[in-house]
This record gives C-alpha cells, sequence and structure tokens, in this order.
DNA sequence: GGCGTGTGTGGGAGCGCTCCCACGTAGGCT
DNA sequence: AGCCTACGTGGGAGCGCTCCCACACACGCC
C-alpha cells in the first residue's frame, strides 16, 4: 500500500485534464486574478472530476513556507487552566482557521529540552506564525521570535510594554467591575485574594480592584489584600489570613475560580454564610463557578473570542510581509449568580 | 525577510562540508547502519556546525509521508468534554510524541461540510495517521479511515465488535465498582442514570451497573434506572422521575459527573440529605466532582494514559506495513470522597 | 590467480509544486 | 500604420530531500 506512485492525481494532470498549462492551473488554486474566465472554468471543472488536492509538501517545498501555524503549550500551564479556557480557546482558533487551509500544530512543552528543540524548529521555519498561550514574564520564547521575526501573537501579555502582538481580555475592568458591583451592593470591607504579583495578569486584577475601591472613595486598606497563587489551596491560605487579619469583612473578590472555591471552602468553616455573611466573586467563570454552593458569581472572558481574534491577528500578520505589532484588548463581563 | 534562498543550510551543504555525498548524509539522518563510523562522525559534526536541520516539506515530498498525525475533534463533543479529560489525553498524547519527531495536527470538525473536507484531506495522505476522540456509532469516519488504509486509533469504540484499533476505559468495570461500593455500604435501593443508550459508552456504564446488581443477588428494576444525556440537566430530569417513581431510592450512580451535579441539585431541592438518605457517584472525575458539596465520589479513568497510549499504538501502527487492529482497554479506578 | 559476495559510498532522477521569464495576442496611443 | 503597453499563457528551473542504481574496494572461496 501507499507504494512510490500512488495514484492520486497532480496538478500536472489537472493541466492536461483542463487542456491548458501548470502555470495555469497553479493561478486558479492560488486564486490570482490573472487569469481568464474561461481558462479558470475549465481548470475548476478539471479539478472536481479528477478530486484534485494539492500536495502540502509540494507547496511547501516550492513556496517556502508551511501553511502550518503552531499553538505552543507550555506545560506547567495546562494543568493550571481554568478547564474550558483551554477547549475554549482552541475552538476559537479553529473556527477562525476552519475557512483557510492553514494547520493548526499542536506543540506542548515541558522541559527546557523541549524548549530549545522547538526554538530549533522555529529557526529552521518549520511553521508560518506562532500562537503562544500563558507566557510568563521570563519566559524566553517570545523574544526568540521577535528576534526570528516570525510572526506570533500571545495570548495575554508580560508586562504594560509588550512589544509582540498579543490578544488579552480586559482584566483591569472585570476586576473593576467585580468590586465596584460589590460595593454597590452596600458592602464596606471588600477584600482581595490576589494571584502571584509576577504574573502580569495577577497585578491587572489587583489594579482592578483598587481603582474600584478608589473610586467610591474609600482607601485601599493593605490588611484586605491577601496573596494567592490561583490554586485552591492558596485561596484557602489567604481566605484564612484575611479573616484573621479582618473578621468583619463582608466583600471577597478572588482574582481567580479556583481561589474562590478555596475561600468559600474556609468561610463554610468558620461559619461565614455565602453571601449574607460575606459576598464572594471569582474570576475566568469557569465550569466550577457554575457548580459552587451557592453558584459563584465571575467575571467572565470572552475565551472563544480570544482565540478567534489570535488567530485573525497572526493570519494578518503572515499576510503582510512588515512586522506590525497588533495589541487587542477583549472586554470582560460580569456573570451574576447568587454568591454576591 | 523569508527570501527565496535562505542561508539555512541544506544537506547539500553538510555533505560537502562533511566531506561525503548527499547520499551518506541522509543515511546518517535517518539511522541506517551502513555508514561507516568515519563517515558517521563527520557528518555529525558538520550537522552540528552549521545547525542543520532537515527540511520536512522536501522529505515528504521526496519519501511520500508527512510525519504528521491528525488530532480529530468532533466539536459538538467539545462542550461535552468533562473538563480536565480533553487536556489530560492531549497531554498524553503530546508525551509519547514527544522523542519523536511526529507532528501534531489538530483538527476540529464543526460541521458536515469540515467533515467532507476532512475526509479529503485523508485521501490526500496529509497525515501518516489519526486520533480520533470521542466516536458516535454513526460517525463514518472510522470506516473511511478503515476503507483508506490509513491507521487510525479510537479513543473508545463504537460497539463490541469494533474493528478499527481503539483505546478504551473500563467502563464496565468502573461501573461495576462504583455500584458494588454502593451495595457493600448497605444501600440497598441504588439507582442509575445513564446517559444516552445509543452511545456504546452509555450502554457499558450501564451494563456495570446490571452486573453489580446482579452479582449482589438482587433483581435489576427497571423503575430505578432513569435515561439521561450526559448533561446535567439530563441528570435534573432523570433524578425527579426516580424520585418520583422510587421515593425510598438510598444511592444512585450517574454515568457522568454533570448528572451526577444535576442529580445532587435536585435532591437537594427534596430536601434530600447526601450521602445521609442518597448516596451519589460519578463517572469521569471532573473538576467537578472535586468541588461539589459533598465532595463526589467518582469513577477516573486513566486519561493522560490513553492519549498516550493512543498515540503509541498509532505510532506501531504507522511503522508496520500490515495493519494490525490493536484493543486496548485501561483499568479504571473509584475515587472516594464524601457522597458515600 | 580468478571469481564471487558483501559493505560503504556517490550521485542521478524525481517527488509535485511555485516562481518567473518569455511569448503570443489584443487593445490603446501617437 | 506603427508602436507600446497591457494581459493571459506555457513551461523551464529549481525547492531539498529520498530512493536506488552503480561503482569501488575488501575480503573470502575454489
Amino acid at each position: 500500500m501507499n507504494g512510490r506512485h500512488s495514484g492520486r492525481p497532480t496538478l500536472e494532470e489537472v493541466a492536461v485534464r483542463a487542456g491548458v498549462g501548470r502555470g495555469t492551473v497553479s493561478r486558479v488554486i492560488n486564486g490570482s486574478p490573472r487569469v481568464s474566465d474561461r481558462a479558470k472554468a475549465a481548470v475548476e471543472a478539471a479539478i472536481a472530476e479528477l478530486g484534485y488536492v494539492p500536495n502540502r509538501a509540494a507547496r511547501a517545498l516550492a513556496g517556502n513556507r508551511t501553511d502550518a501555524i503552531a499553538l505552543v503549550i507550555p506545560e506547567p500551564e495546562t494543568r493550571l487552566f481554568a478547564e474550558p479556557y483551554f477547549s475554549d480557546i482552541i475552538r476559537g482558533i479553529g473556527a477562525e482557521l476552519a475557512d483557510t487551509d492553514m494547520q493548526l500544530l499542536l506543540t506542548l512543552i515541558r522541559t527546557p529540552k523541549e524548549r530549545s528543540r522547538f526554538a530549533q524548529y522555529l529557526a529552521a521555519h518549520r511553521v508560518d506564525g506562532v500562537l503562544l498561550v500563558s507566557v510568563h514574564e521570563d519566559d524566553p520564547l517570545p523574544d526568540l521570535l521577535e528576534q526570528l521575526e516570525m510572526p506570533a501573537v500571545l495570548n495575554g501579555r508580560r508586562s504594560d510594554l509588550e512589544s509582540v502582538s498579543y490578544v488579552d481580555a480586559d482584566n483591569v475592568g472585570g476586576a473593576r467591575a467585580a468590586v465596584s458591583h460589590l460595593l454597590a451592593r452596600g458592602r464596606r470591607r471588600v477584600a482581595t485574594i490576589t494571584g502571584p504579583t509576577d504574573m502580569y495578569v495577577a497585578r491587572c486584577r489587583l489594579d482592578g480592584y483598587r481603582q474600584a475601591v478608589e473610586a467610591a472613595g474609600l482607601g485601599v486598606d493593605d490588611g484586605l489584600v491577601a496573596g494567592g497563587d490561583f490554586t485552591e489551596e492558596g485561596g484557602r491560605r489567604a481566605m484564612r489570613e484575611l479573616l484573621a487579619r479582618r473578621p468583619d469583612v463582608d466583600g471577597v473578590f478572588a482574582a481567580s475560580d479556583l481561589m474562590a472555591a478555596g475561600a468559600r471552602a474556609v468561610l463554610r468553616e468558620e461559619g461565614r454564610q455565602v453571601p449574607d455573611d460575606v459576598a464572594l466573586i471569582g474570576f475566568e467563570d469557569s465550569a466550577i463557578a457554575r457548580h459552587m454552593d451557592p453558584a459563584l458569581t465571575s467575571v467572565r472572558q470572552p475565551t472563544e473570542e480570544m482565540g478567534r481574534t489570535m488567530a485573525r491577528v497572526l493570519l494578518e500578520e503572515i499576510a503582510e510581509r512588515a512586522s506590525v505589532r497588533r495589541h487587542v484588548v477583549l472586554a470582560t463581563e460580569l456573570v451574576q449568580r447568587d454568591s454576591v
């Protein structure tokens, strides 16, 4: 099976059948405007009759491109992913790529060895562009991509001055909305459980908290800010800390649903009712939020839309020669449930 | 940038540098034994000095293969995925592929149009093999794959007589263990909420339920079997039905965590305590299970291991010419929490 | 010594495309 | 009429590999 010469039709055979030259068939396939309607129709008919599908490898070889982009997922992150996030973003990317004949390559990076191997891949131009999710500030990959002039789009950004193109959610706005909501409902001692502050996204959510508190004419009380690490256990610890420092806390904005779940568990242990004694808001609107008791009010990110946008931006960047960096920030939305 | 002749070294340049012919370099790269140690060392040195990375497209074109496999995800399924499942299985596949230079292509199939387009891809031999998750019994893809003699591995199977290679979890055994556990804890009226019975996986879990009930010397009471559809709302409906028919039910095995969550909500509404009045077990051990209140006892599937195994089986199938079908069933495990 | 057999090697041919040059042919201008 | 500019077109060259044939050379055997 699968012998040296498989029966699959080639561009040449299409040309013969259509009674035109190879060049013309190639032009039709690639949508060149420089083809007469007559020739175009003949070629299209021949393609349909023969069931011709262009050979990707040959195209790539001759055209010096790959028609493939890589979706890079740093492994440690996979674990942390609030779960629907992962598949939602993939769905968005897939949707945007569907009409293209761009292929999506999945690349998991676990170890430094794999990272350097991937760097080799990039240097060898095995992909036309790269989609990078969940970048850390110390990740060397974005800089490498920039240096190689490889089109790339990050999901999130490393800092305010991110130079590589990115698509991010409005973390500041989302956090601000959440905290404002708490304050508007009459909560006066609203605390926050932050993510690891060496992550930009965590700092953004903390900024949103601060902005909302200040906008309400209150001062930010450092006793009401507890550091978490985006994990459930971190949420627990932070909540205990908060309760110890400010027993009269009546509202908590956790920078992730998982931390909110941890906080909620501690509140239960301590006999505090949610939302009566303490109102609680998370971030991400994950499956966990919907299944908590009471169901958790949370900030939703337009995850699928982010995936879609990332793909679109990357395709644009690949299409144009010059590398204009694009920065897109998508709005977040407060999903109200029963924890406020 | 990225001009016609990029500076990347070619096999030919490596050959010149090593003072050997193209053929010898090719042999070294592909691990042929028919190379003298001297030549091999020279070539390897040249490769290292030049930072040579083989051109994939050229290889694919000349060798009539692609070094790529497709992971196919039927879109409607993504939504249903108990969430960690998705990323776990990908992680397993990635781990197995890491040492290979096989690429993983992600293919989402949403519409019939996309399905037929993918069929074209397959016919054009754009991948060396296919990994298919979550197949329905009426899915035409497996048969197509078989017909094309394309190496393929399913995650799960369509029926007992599945002809295509597959890797599946021991659904029957897992369900049996869950129900036996309930019976061993003294529950006498143990019900089950099934998945859609046109899905083989749902039938397997129902079989496991039956086997456990019969093994306990009890007869299967049809009144204790309610049909769900793997969704939370389906679990709700089924639980209401069950309560109406058998108000004295004291144990429920739900064929998915999501349905268990639905059932749990109804039980709460009806004032039944879990686990005191009704013990509850789910299937999948998803994030939801861990975050339910009380935390849900559930049957865990070795998801990452399944991904790993799928990849391994596929690679084997690609490596050998003949198509020997492989069937692997991996053990499941009951994870005990607080709902029993 | 002649003949086989085996092992390592070089390099031609070709995979199926895209790129681009060269060649008509038709139309617009002076 | 003569020229210049399009436009549409055919096909050569070449992308970087793998495959495989042919050859050289080192053995062993009769």
